[in-house]
RNA sequence: CGGGGUGUAGCGCAGUUGGUAGCGCGCUUGGUUCGGGACCAAGAGGUCGUGGGUUCAAAUCCCGUCACUCCGACCA
C-alpha cells in the first residue's frame, strides 16, 4: 500500500489543521480525554516528553540559581481577596473545594490556580533579613483552571506546569530577575524544543492578574497562529504588600520585597506538535523525543536478524542514545509508519541484506530521507545525525516563522497580513481602545511589544503618535 | 449561556415505506508472509445514549431527558 491509506487516518494538516492536531495528539497515543469534561490523560508516550522536558528545564533553573519545592494544592479562598486583580482575574476559573470528611467546611478551599498566594504567605513567615534574600524556588505541579472550552495541552481544566517564584530585596533586582528567567526560556525553546520565540513586554490588557508588568513568549504555530509557551511576571510588590512579605534591610528599616513569577506548561507540547508536524504525524526534536532511534527488523523469521538488530540496539544504548527495537509480529512497513507518526527522529532498517553488506538504511524524520551507513561506529554516526536533526528542526521552524512576519500601517494591513497567516508587526499608541478594534476587525491580539516606536511614526489604528511597535497575531 | 450537529460492536459508519441488527478497520486462533500500513481460513464481540408514549411490532414515528461535538461568547 502507498501512503494513501495512512493519510485517510489522519487529517489533512492544511485543509483542516485543528482536526489534525486532534488526530495526531490522540493517535500518537500522548493523551487520551479524561472522564471529567476538559480534563486529559496523559499517556505513557505523551508523559515521557514531559519528563525529559523536565529534566532539560530542570538543569537550567538550577544553573540560574533556582530550587524545587513544593506547596499545597488546596487554597484558603480568602487567600486569593488579597490581591484585587489576582482575585478578580482569576475568580471565573477557580474550582472549590467545599466539603470534607463528610462535613461542609468553615471556609471553602480553592485548587490552586497559581501559586502566587500560597507561596506568598510561605515567604511572608520565611524571609526576616536582607539577608534571606533573594528567595528563588520552583515548583512542579498541576493546577485547575476551568476553562469553558478545551483542547489537549492547549488548554485544558488541568494541566501540568512548573511555577517559579522569587524574592528580591530591589525593584531594579527583581525586573533583572524576570528577564533573566525570560531568556532561560527564550534558549530552553530554541535549543531544546528547537522552537524559535519572539519575546516582550505584554500589553495591560494581556498581562497577568495583579502583575506590574507580564513578558510573554510567543511561537508560532504552523497555521500562522501564535501560541503563548511562557511567560514571566514582574509582580513588583503587589504580593508583597498584600501577603506581607518583609525584610529587615542594611539601614535598619523595615521594607517590602520585589517579586516575580514565571512559569510553563504542558501546552508547550501542543507547540512541539504544531510547530513540527507534518501529514504523516508528530515531528519530535531528538533531545526530547521518547524514543531516539527505532530499529526495525526486516524479515526477522530469518536467522540471525532479530539478534543483530539487538546487538544494534545495544550499541546505541552504550552511548546513551534511546532506542529500542521493534520486534513485534508486524509488517514492516506498519511500524514504519506508526514511528513515523509518533514522530521518532531516526529509523534504522536492518535485513538480511544488510547484515549481508555489514550496512544499515537509515530514515530520518525530519526530511524523510533514506541513506545507509556502516554498522561500524553506528553509534557515533546515530549521534551526529541526531545533533544535525535538532539543528535543522530549528533552522526550519525559523525560516517559516521569519518568512511569514509583515509590517503593517493599517487596520485593514493587519487584517490581511493575520488571513495570509502572517505575524504582522504595527506601530501602536498604547491605548485600549485600538487593541480592542484589531481584536474585533482582524480577530487578532497583540501578542507581545517588540520595540518603541521611534520620532514621527504614528498608530496604525488611530493615527495617533505611536509609542511602540507591537506584533499582532491570532492566537490559540 | 445562544445557534447547529451527533449518539447503533473497541474505533469509523450503514440501516429505505416501522417487521426483530449489518459493513469496514481492530481483536482472538491457526497457517502462509515480511525492504512502505500483507494474505487466507475460522471465531469472539450490541439491553441501538436514556425515560416514557403510539403500535400486533420501534434503531426507525412522537414527547421528554442526558451526554458528546462544532460555531459564537469567555480564556491569568
Amino acid at each position: 500500500m502507498d501512503g494513501k491509506q495512512f493519510v485517510t487516518q489522519i487529517a489533512d494538516i492544511n485543509d483542516n489543521f485543528a482536526q489534525w492536531y486532534t488526530d495526531v495528539v490522540l493517535k500518537t497515543e500522548l493523551v487520551d480525554y479524561g472522564p471529567v469534561k476538559g480534563t486529559m490523560v496523559i499517556r505513557p508516550y505523551g508523559y515521557a516528553i514531559w519528563e525529559n522536558i523536565q529534566k532539560d528545564m530542570d538543569a537550567r533553573f538550577k544553573a540560574a540559581g533556582s530550587k524545587n519545592a513544593y506547596f499545597p494544592l488546596l487554597i484558603p479562598m480568602s487567600f486569593f481577596t488579597k490581591e484585587a486583580e489576582h482575585v478578580e482575574g482569576f475568580a471565573p476559573e477557580v474550582a472549590v473545594v467545599t466539603h470534607a470528611g463528610g462535613a461542609k467546611l468553615e471556609e471553602p478551599l480553592a485548587i490552586r490556580p497559581t501559586s502566587e498566594t500560597v507561596i506568598g504567605t510561605m515567604y511572608a513567615k520565611w524571609i526576616q533579613s536582607y539577608r534571606d534574600l533573594p528567595v528563588i524556588m520552583n515548583q512542579w505541579c498541576n493546577v485547575m483552571r476551568w476553562e469553558k472550552t478545551t483542547r489537549p495541552f492547549l488548554r485544558t481544566s488541568e494541566f501540568l506546569w512548573q511555577e517559579g517564584h522569587t524574592v528580591h530585596a530591589s525593584e531594579d533586582e527583581a525586573m533583572e530577575e524576570t528577564i533573566k528567567m525570560l531568556n532561560v526560556y527564550k534558549e530552553f525553546f530554541e535549543e531544546t524544543l528547537a522552537i524559535p520565540v519572539f519575546t516582550g513586554r505584554k500589553t495591560d490588557k494581556e498581562k497577568f492578574a495583579g502583575a506590574v508588568a507580564t513578558f510573554g513568549l510567543e511561537a508560532m504555530m504552523l497555521d500562522g497562529k501564535s501560541l503563548q509557551i511562557g511567560t514571566s511576571h514582574y509582580l513588583g510588590q503587589n504580593f508583597s504588600k498584600a501577603f506581607d512579605i518583609k525584610f529587615l534591610d542594611k539601614d535598619s528599616t523595615q521594607k517590602f520585597g520585589y517579586t516575580t513569577s514565571w512559569g510553563t506548561s504542558t501546552r508547550m507540547i501542543g507547540g512541539i506538535i504544531m510547530a513540527h508536524g507534518d501529514q504523516r504525524g508528530l515531528v519530535l526534536p531528538p533531545k526530547i523525543a521518547p524514543v531516539q532511534v527505532v530499529i526495525v527488523p526486516i524479515a526477522a523469521h530469518k536467522g540471525g536478524v532479530n539478534e543483530k538488530a539487538k546487538e544494534l540496539e545495544a550499541q546505541l544504548l552504550a552511548q546513551g542514545i534511546r532506542a529500542e527495537v521493534d520486534t513485534r509480529d508486524m509488517s514492516p512497513g506498519w511500524k514504519f509508519n506508526e514511528w513515523e507518526m509518533k514522530g521518532v527522529p531516526v529509523r534504522i532498517e536492518v535485513g538480511p541484506r544488510d547484515i549481508e553488506n555489514n550496512q544499515v538504511v537509515i530514515f530520518r524524520r525530519d526530511n524523510l530521507e533514506k541513506q545507509t551507513a556502516s554498522m561500524d561506529n553506528l553509534a557515533l554516526s546515530v549521534k551526529g545525525l541526531l545533533d544535525e536533526i535538532q539543528t535543522s528542526l530549528l533552522i526550519k521552524s525559523k525560516a517559516n516563522r521569519d518568512g511569514r512576519v509583515c509590517e503593517a500601517d493599517s487596520l485593514n494591513g493587519i487584517l490581511n497580513g493575520v488571513e495570509n497567516k502572517n505575524f504582522v508587526k504595527a506601530n501602536w499608541c498604547g491605548c485600549r481602545e485600538c487593541e480592542d478594534k484589531v481584536k474585533e476587525f482582524a480577530q487578532a491580539t497583540a501578542r507581545v511589544i517588540d520595540s518603541d516606536a521611534t520620532e514621527g511614526e504614528v498608530c496604525a489604528i488611530c493615527g495617533k503618535p505611536a509609542k511602540h511597535k507591537v506584533i499582532f497575531a491570532r492566537a490559540y
